[in-house]
DNA sequence: GGTAGACCTGATAA
DNA sequence: GTTATCAGGTCTA
């Protein structure tokens, strides 16, 4: 596989406040790979992306070249995490354990109608298969990219791009139940029932989320999840497994033996966005990693202090 | 408004 | 080896 060393430029950003592999393996985009170099690639869209990590920065190209400002946009570049840890730890003093935990972790920005797929697939599932999936999703239905270092790059998959597919086709590649959701929103999308997707970004959240809610496979936690990873609402926390016990454990107990109705997923979602404040979406994505690795909820557990 | 069961599958634990 | 549980949930009755 040529690379595009030749043209690689530098982004002096450092690992403290962009953790490149934290950022593209914490369950947010399943289809970034890391070659035998430690480049990673992946797409943003169309467009094929290089990333080298380094201590004081990072090495990049993008094909077509040049195009930073994609980079930039997807790894939320204009978000200062520092200050957010500032306000964080002053929020919930037992903060400063997962930020040390997970620096440099950022809240990647998807294009709205994969990130809907791949939500849509992570429902009661793991990482390594909702990767599985994702991979497999791309190369059954996203058009090839002529990245020219990289032998077999797929764009992002668009809702229409879904129709390409049949729902028999998804379950033989270990879909499951979710082979359904898929191609029916492929159905709709063609059809032109499905809203504008990108579109929906500019309307209130409230509004854009009911209309996500309405297609097949999409709860509050994916719509949240869509809204959170794409469209940057950075305060938008969406409640799973992992997220509702940190939740319950550190701040509402009283909670431990109700089950996740959308009351509920509602109150967990405020109590956090209440506490952590308008970046409770990001800090979220650190309680998310802390639950999952089951390193803090203990040492969390009890106190507010 | 809340609950129970069904829905796919693969990895890991018991 | 078999069974149970767990994964970034959603839908229907």
């Amino acid at each position: 596989m040529p690379e595009p060393s030749h043209r690689l430029r530098w982004a002096p950003i450092p690992a403290t406040s962009l953790n490149i592999e934290l950022s593209l393996t914490s369950g947010q985009v399943f289809r970034w790979t890391r070659n035998a170099g430690g480049a990673w690639l992946g797409a943003v869209g169309d467009i094929g992306a290089y990333i080298v990590p380094a201590e004081r920065g990072f090495w990049w190209a993008t094909y077509p070249p040049d195009r930073w400002n994609v980079v930039e946009a997807f790894f939320s570049l204009q978000v200062d995490v520092e200050s957010l840890y500032r306000e964080w730890v002053r929020s919930d003093r037992r903060f400063a354990e997962l930020i040390d935990l997970f620096r440099g972790l950022r809240i990647l920005r998807q294009p709205p109608e994969s990130a809907l797929c791949s939500f849509i697939c992570s429902s009661c599932n793991n990482v390594p298969r909702i990767s599985g999936m994702v991979g497999s999703l791309a190369r059954l239905v996203a058009r090839q990219l002529a990245v020219p270092w990289f032998e077999e790059l797929r764009a992002d998959p668009t809702l229409v791009d879904l129709a390409r597919v049949q729902e028999r086709a998804l379950r033989d590649a270990g879909f499951g139940y979710r082979a359904r959701y898929l191609a029916q929103l492929g159905r709709l999308a063609c059809s032109g029932l499905t809203p504008d997707i990108e579109g929906l970004e500019r309307f209130g959240w409230s509004e854009a989320r009911a209309a996500l809610m309405a297609l097949p496979g999409v709860g509050a936690k994916v719509a949240d999840c869509v809204g959170l990873f794409a469209y940057g609402r950075h305060d938008v926390v969406p409640v799973d497994t992992h997220v509702r016990r940190y939740v319950v454990a550190r701040f509402r107990p009283d909670l431990a033996t109700r089950s996740l109705t959308p009351r509920v997923y509602d109150a967990l979602a405020a109590e956090f966005r209440g506490i952590m404040g308008p970046y409770a979406g990001w800090a979220q994505q650190y309680a998310y990693m802390a639950a999952r690795s089951g390193v803090a909820i203990a040492s969390l557990q009890g106190g507010t202090g």
